[in-house]
DNA sequence: GACGATACGGAACGGCCGTTCCGTTTGTCA
DNA sequence: TGACAAACGGAACGGCCGTTCCGTATCGTC
């Protein structure tokens, strides 16, 4: 591989990962290309596709919060460990519109790998809400699907809204105050 | 006006209704015309802009709930108001994508009579809002544009997870729940 | 029943955007 | 340094979709 495509390559994916995630990946491609500084036509020889190049992107963050999951899988305080990892979510969710596209996708096309990786950060979720529910810390009716619905959509509705950070965090603590089986003893910071 | 104009004009709202409830409003205007069993000339005729067209039939959705706001406005329950309206606002939500598409739009480009009916809406959600605090019904940091989107965020991520209906009905409970200052003291029917 | 106005249908237009193609440039290796 | 493969850029293509236009059909009236 010669050093000015690996250069561009690495340039590609810079820009794409900060246009989806600030712009949804409805952007065009060409604004990609040219945030990298690089014609269409070399964004196009290093992904063949559109959707390869969000895949290559979104499949990272995918990785980096089933990741997330795995650490925790094994902590002493099951209760923390989930709402860490709810955090978490929230704050890869919060301010990147592509997440939000690509569960979107993943519950219509399901797409290759994608959908893989998606299962993937479903199963730890599983086990994190199964321990969650072994000690009470949440309720027993909950469903890993609907907790990570619960969380994108706090962040996609704060974002819609046009809300701050400080009011998307409010919302997460509110949704996990609302899956708690008892009432939070603090009051939430504002 | 001719009764054949009358009639079809009253086709093309049913059809628009119903299209872009379910499908969103990013189908393609030709669709809400065939449906309507109409040529796109005559749609356009009646509607001179797609967007008009949506304007139309959203705005009758938003003014159903301003009406519901209105109604609850000096009930003697705050608590139920506010929580009641919220079920309200999550049925009405649910299983229609053109009302989060309509609060979309109204975040970003404001758009002529659909803002102040948004407008309209959220004043009405204030006043909810304001009486449900004042008896410690819930927490008292939350604003009434995060429960507006609390609520459709829930139902945007009950839709996006593919999730049905019950599903939908538990998680806003969980929001309502986690607006609440105390836990509630009966168990979530399922 | 005939005539003018009104309304209809759908082919055609234009812009947007994903993708392709190819003439030009650049890196690499002898 | 020269030559060739590899990579580049961006103009051009094609499909999709909102919108327009106009020849035709229909309604309402005399």
């Amino acid at each position: 591989m010669r050093a000015d495509a690996l250069k561009n390559r690495q340039r590609i994916l810079e820009a794409a990962e900060e246009t989806f995630a600030s712009l949804g990946l409805s952007v065009p491609i060409d604004v990609v290309a040219e945030r990298a500084g690089v014609g269409v036509g070399t964004l196009y020889r290093h992904f063949p596709t559109k959707e390869a190049l969000f895949e290559a992107i979104v499949m990272t963050r995918l990785e980096v919060l089933a990741q997330e999951a795995r650490v925790r899988a094994d902590a002493s305080d099951p209760a923390d460990a989930f709402f860490s990892f709810m955090r978490r979510f929230a704050t890869e969710a919060a301010a990147k519109h592509d997440l939000f596209d690509a569960m979107n996708a993943a519950g219509l096309d399901i797409k290759s790998r994608c959908a893989e990786m998606v299962d993937d950060l479903k199963r730890g979720m599983d086990n994190l809400v199964d321990r969650a529910k072994a000690v009470d810390a949440i309720r027993s009716d909950i469903t890993t699907d609907e907790a990570m619905g619960l969380i994108i959509g706090a962040c996609m509705g704060a974002q819609q809204a046009g809300l701050d950070d400080a009011s998307c965090q409010r919302m997460v603590q509110i949704v996990c105050d609302g899956m708690r089986t008892t009432t939070p003893s603090v009051p939430i910071p504002s």
